[in-house]
DNA sequence: TAGATTGTTAATCGATTAACAATC
DNA sequence: TAGATTGTTAATCGATTAACAATC
């Protein structure tokens, strides 16, 4: 069952969905109609009731939907109701940004671990958690169930170590490693290209045909 | 002229083309025809050949592309052949984390002033650039022709802080605050939503339908 | 019940892929 | 010239929007 796939376009909505009912939630608003909803994320209507009928009717005629309730809904869609365990690889000025960032923390993903070839970091402490060198790393994602690697490392190093955590049972990467993983079908990757979200501000800013 | 808009579907691709044409810049390789490109790649040559004559063509026939030459030309398109200034609001993790990543600054992007509203982090210095009170931000963005500013504040703040910078004549906005920016038409935002991200990570690892 | 608004089907639009004539 | 490969048109596919019957 649950044949069709959903795509990724409408995936990629979720979490913003997510936001706006998090902010309307904390506001203390109890319904909102796709109308409302339409007029304040400057989407279609339609296409929220398109998006959210992918996953169930959640709505109800003649009312709209409850606030709280398509909240709770859409978090579990995303999995926001388990706890993620993750890794982190590469201990540089953004792995320790995003350690610290506590708002992952907040929706459920740990930090777990840290890895750095570094040895002059190693032993040392992020936000509590010790930077360890890449030899435990195998070792310590087999043994404390960790589902997410956040690749914050050169590219030289990136496809080699990926490799590795698919070989331990990873399931996905979040992978800021300026390259592009071929891992197998079943493990996902979430890339994050920072040079390539600059460069298409940079094209966009420049005048085009005027 | 020029009058068609091309698709931000076929911007977003763009530095994606770039990076495999540097690799094989790198080594050496000379030229290169789409369906090569699109083994590397994979993707479809129809879509490297479609993407490519948006902006003229580059190749020839029977050749294929050179490879030189084809990396320059889309450095041009996304305007990588001029300096941006940037400036970068919020001195935290993520703001220096992105101050002290050389590859932008290899690109053109060169961070011009890093502001803040901490004042026990104002005068300090982070890759030799003074962290500066926010007050000092409107006459400094004037003063020094500054294009882009990089938002690594929290979202309570990014909405007023955008607009005073639309106001200074501001291009474009990096933003990273977990906000979306609404500025006028001519104005570009490139947003870096990293806990969108993360979340639909997390949704593609569950194991949906089976 | 009447009004409102969903869920869902149908129509449109845009993006991707295929095909092939042009041409190096 | 013959072979290769582009540039570009046509066909397909998928995503978005519009419309409306179902129903709360």
């Amino acid at each position: 069952m649950e044949s069709r796939e959903i795509s990724q376009a409408v995936i990629s909505r979720l979490p913003r969905y997510f936001r706006y009912l998090g902010e309307l939630r904390d506001k203390g608003i109890e319904r909102v109609s796709s109308q409302e909803l339409s007029d304040i994320m400057r989407v279609t209507a339609s296409q929220i009731r398109q998006d959210l009928n992918n996953f169930g009717g959640f709505g109800q005629q003649g009312y709209g939907y409850n606030v709280e309730y398509l909240y709770e809904e859409i978090g579990k869609i995303l999995g926001l109701n388990k706890e993620h365990n993750l890794i982190i690889v590469g201990a540089g000025h953004l792995g320790q940004a995003l350690v610290n960032y506590m708002n992952f923390e907040r929706r459920g993903f740990i930090f777990r671990g840290i890895f750095d070839s570094d040895e002059k970091i190693q032993g040392t402490q992020i936000r509590g958690i010790t930077v360890r060198p890449m030899q435990e790393m195998e070792s310590f994602v087999r043994e404390n169930d960790i589902d997410i690697a956040v690749l914050t490392i050169p590219k030289t190093g990136a496809v080699q170590v990926a490799e590795q955590l698919v070989a331990c049972g990873i399931k996905g990467f979040w992978n800021f490693a300026h390259v592009d993983l071929h891992v197998p079908d079943h493990i996902q990757v979430e890339s994050v290209h920072l040079s390539d979200s600059l460069m298409k501000l940079s094209y966009n800013i420049l005048s085009h045909g005027e």
